[in-house]
DNA sequence: ATTACTGCAAAATATTTGCACGTTG
DNA sequence: CAACGTGCAAATATTTTGCAGTAAT
C-alpha cells in the first residue's frame, strides 16, 4: 500500500499535480478491494466511512490519475452499466471469464494467451500495448441449473 | 441482402414481431457498412437518404432485434463514447487490433486463438458463449513518426 | 380488428465541466 | 502566494421509456 501510494505521488509530482486527503482516500479506498468496482460503489464506500470524502465528480477526475499511475485499470467490458475498475498495482495480468447466467467472474492467467497476442500484433506491425480480453459463457452450475436467470 | 433480410423476418416472425418499412430500411443501410458504425452515424445516414426514415429511438429499438438475427455484432471496445456495431451476416468471426496513435483499425483471424480461448473456458467449466478480443497498440507508421498524435 | 411500430418528448444513466472557494507545495 | 483541488450544480452524451397515433398481419 505504501508504495503504490509512492507510486501515485511520483506521478503526481511528474505532473505538477498535488496530493490531497481527498485523493489519498480515493486511492486507499481504491487499493482495498479485492475484486473490481464501479465509480459508484466507490463513492459509497468513501461517504460511509468519513463522511467528508469525494464527491463522484472528484473521483471521476481521480480515477485516470490512479490508473497513470498503474494502481488500477479499467475492468470488464460486458457490463451495460459504467465503467468497472479494479486494482492494477503489483497483481499479475490477468483476464476474465464472465458467467452469462450468474454474473459470476473467474480471473485467468494465459501466457500462451499472452504471447499469442502480442504475435498476432507483431504479424500487423502493431507494438502491443495492452489488450481487451473478456470470455463469456455458461458455468458449470448454470448449465446444470438449465435455466436462463443461473444458480445464483 | 436478400437472405440477410429474409433471417431477420425469420426471427421476426418467431417472435410475433412484424416487418416494417423502417425497419426494413435500417437493416438495409446497417448491412450497407463495410467497417464500423456508431449509432448516430447510422441515423444520418438514414435521413440523408430518404428523410422520412427511423428516429434514433427506433434504431435503438431496431439494433437488438439485428444482433439477434446475426446481421450485425457489437464491436469496439476501446471507444468511450457510444457503442459501435458492424456487419456479423455471412462473414467470418474476426477480432480488432486498433492502433492507439491514429485509431485505424485492423481486422485479423485466428483459429489458434479461438481454440485456445475455448480450452481456457473448458478448463473453468464454462462453455464458451462469445468473447471480446481486441488487442492494443502502436502501428508501424505511428511508431516510425514518433509522435504521440500518430501518423494520419 | 388486433397487435405491433413509430415519432416525439421526457426520463434515466453515466460522465464532464465551469466556477467560487479551500488546500497544497 | 501561486497553482491546483474540491464540491456543487449544470451541461453533455447516450440510451430507454411512455404515450398517442399509424401501420402491418
Amino acid at each position: 500500500m505504501g508504495r503504490a501510494l509512492d507510486q501515485f505521488r511520483a506521478v503526481l509530482r511528474e505532473r505538477s499535480l498535488k496530493m490531497s486527503k481527498v485523493r489519498e482516500s480515493i486511492a486507499r479506498t481504491a487499493l482495498s478491494y479485492d475484486g473490481h468496482f464501479s465509480v459508484d460503489e466507490l463513492c459509497n464506500v468513501l461517504q460511509e466511512n468519513g463522511v467528508r470524502d469525494a464527491h463522484m465528480a472528484t473521483v471521476y477526475r481521480a480515477l485516470p490519475l490512479l490508473v497513470d499511475a498503474g494502481l488500477i485499470q479499467p475492468a470488464l467490458v460486458s457490463k451495460s452499466d459504467g465503467q468497472r475498475y479494479e486494482v492494477a498495482f503489483e497483481r499479475e495480468h490477468h483476464d476474465h471469464l464472465v458467467c452469462s447466467g450468474c454474473g459470476r467472474v473467474v480471473e485467468y492467467q494465459s501466457e500462451t494467451l499472452e504471447a499469442l497476442q502480442r504475435e498476432i500484433a507483431r504479424r500487423y506491425g502493431f507494438e502491443l500495448e495492452n489488450h481487451v480480453n473478456e470470455l463469456r459463457g455458461r458455468c458449470k452450475e448454470c448449465r446444470r441449473a438449465g435455466s436462463n436467470s443461473g444458480h445464483a
